[in-house]
DNA sequence: CATATAAGTCAACATGACTGACGTAAAAAC
DNA sequence: GTTTTTACGTCAGTCATGTTGACTTATATG
């Protein structure tokens, strides 16, 4: 009942196992996320600029709501982050063709500059982590980390394989 | 060049592949951290408070530096947390005895419920995302967390098994 | 036309981080 | 045994990022 090592571990539930787990999250998200300070820094940025940068490249035309909905804060939050980006030309709006209230969010050329100067680091960071780790490692991470993640918003990760493993 | 998907991929750290990790980490977080926020806020704490909480309940005699350490914060923003958590009877601070200018920090009963009880339905999350998963996936998941945490703080994590797989 | 929705704004406030300066007690170095 | 360093704490001020609540504007939808 004590102690238990036996190569894969049947009783990898215990106590000691679940709280390894989250420290690696906490651990690796402090270090991760650090990673791009110094360069937000020189731009006068924080980490919440970061990200909305971040997402509006990875989702060009994507509306405020979509935006809100993926950092769950609030608008006021979110409109003084993203006027200034929008002011120091980092992001452009547009109105929607469909429906004209919405502001289609989209990285100037400078924005898109930006964004791979903040994540190059981060990118480099997993794929070292990635590469040590091996494939089938990866293949672990990934869905332990979807797992983890509320199911709502699984549907953000599509599946890797459409059928089996 | 545009897309492959054979399996096991093993061009697989092509950008489309980091940025998921990178995503699935974010997300991860995020929802992994609100898990508390209602339990805190019953108590009128934070989430600096929490991890305070969980990290001297973690180590029971550890020293103020020590504490440092881990969070990256600085003695200013500590001593407000810690400051009010001794106040108000979660922590216990007693000098070392090798040295007498160290207060070793240790969870009081108190302390030890409110950490039991917040840290509980994060342990449920991660219990729950690792069954689904399965041993080897949370092998893979530990692996690439380990490799994406800053060299100097991997010593943290024991070796699971001591030799091979 | 009435109502709901997408987005923005103004104001006030809380939390948790920061820097810089200074203080005290104990340990370590000389 | 005096000096210096270390561990910890504190005072004061600032900043980034989040919150609530109330209100506006333009557009879409019933």
């Amino acid at each position: 009942m004590t102690d238990v090592k036996t190569g894969i571990n049947p009783l990898f539930l215990r106590e000691e196992e679940l709280r390894q787990g989250l420290e690696l999250l906490f651990f690796a998200y402090r270090d991760f996320t650090g990673e791009a300070d110094a360069i937000l820094d020189e731009y006068g940025f924080g980490r919440a600029h970061h990200r909305v940068i971040y997402f509006v490249g990875r989702n060009p035309g994507m509306t405020v709501s979509d935006l809100l909905g993926i950092l769950r804060i609030t608008k006021q939050s979110l409109s003084r982050v993203l006027g200034q980006l929008v002011e120091e030309g980092f992001i452009t709006q547009r109105p929607g063709t469909r429906d004209r209230r919405q502001r289609l969010l989209e990285l100037t050329e400078k924005g898109v500059e930006l964004e791979r100067q903040l994540t190059e680091r981060q990118r480099a960071r997993i794929a070292r982590a990635y590469r040590a780790a091996g494939a089938e490692a990866v293949e672990g991470y990934r869905k332990v980390l979807l797992g983890l993640i509320d199911e709502a918003d699984r549907a953000r990760f599509p599946a890797r394989t459409p059928g089996r493993r």
